[in-house]
DNA sequence: TTTGCTATTGATAATAGTTATCTTCACAAT
DNA sequence: ATTGTGAAGATAACTATTATCAATAGCAAA
């Protein structure tokens, strides 16, 4: 099982109450939170708290490969504690972001590679659409 | 074949010589150049164009479906003259973005859709890796 | 436990890409 | 020619993120 502390303590980082904060509220959540949701949520647990040391520590996982950076279009990034490059979803109605089951894009990487030449490393893939949700949502007349 | 004046006139958008030279110029590069390239490779052309006459050009481009705004995780976005979507593959060393041929990735909307249940309307499909031209510098000491 | 070093925090200023504002200009319709 | 309106250019405003810096607190050594 993944541990935090070890992994913080190992590379010479402190382990500090606000980056356990900040990585235990992205490891629970599903939602791919940005950084001022994350900071919006940890205010009435931790109401001292800055912004930037939401964005420090979000930095320092990512150096330590903890979490990785999505950018779905928005005028912002978000964030997910599962640092494996998986296909994410967003819905273009209500917003939200969710994982795509990625099974399929096994040999994409490879694919890739061998048309174009390049050593891969990582990729990045968005969908947009419309989620069950609000598409019942269309028919039925909400708003 | 294609026509940005026509178009321009059947949605009531006036015909201007720096909508023009935006658009020529981003059709005619494969590069994929963000809107301050774009700004300063017509400035010797142009010398009187405002940056913010590229963005407003560009965002009417956008509304009219005639170009695609890409994000490759800088802090800025990149603009491609083709608005069909297609993948792309940026080179981590030179910070050069090109399409990936989509041959292979022809019934992944299908497979989205139904693994989701969403009804798709768009996909953003980012490679990240290097170059052969910087793997070739690599080997043999280019810096 | 106490001490001392130094990374980290919190507050805030700075940065940079993008958007909004506003005045002037171009130009098409009358 | 006159007039109305969208667009251009200049620049201010905006906003997410990053940098700065004094005060604080984690942690290793004594
Ligand atoms: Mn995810
Ligand atoms: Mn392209
Ligand atoms: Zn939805
Ligand atoms: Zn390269």
């Amino acid at each position: 099982m993944f541990d935090l502390i070890r992994v913080l303590k190992e590379k010479g980082y402190k382990v500090t109450p606000q980056r356990i904060a900040v990585y235990d509220l992205l490891k629970g959540t599903k939602e791919h939170p940005s950084a001022d949701m994350l900071y919006n949520k940890l205010q009435p647990l931790y109401p001292t708290m800055s912004l930037a040391t939401v964005y420090k520590s979000l930095e320092v996982f990512k150096e330590l490969g903890l979490v990785q950076e999505l950018n779905v279009g928005e005028d912002k990034f978000r964030y997910d504690a599962n640092a494996r490059q998986h296909p994410h979803i967003t819905c273009s109605c209500c917003g939200k972001v969710e994982d795509v089951d990625d099974e399929m894009f096994f040999d994409l990487l490879e694919q890739v590679s061998q048309k174009t030449g390049y050593e891969l490393v990582n990729q990045k893939l968005y969908f947009f659409g419309y989620c069950p949700q609000c598409q019942k949502n269309k028919v039925s007349g909400v708003s």
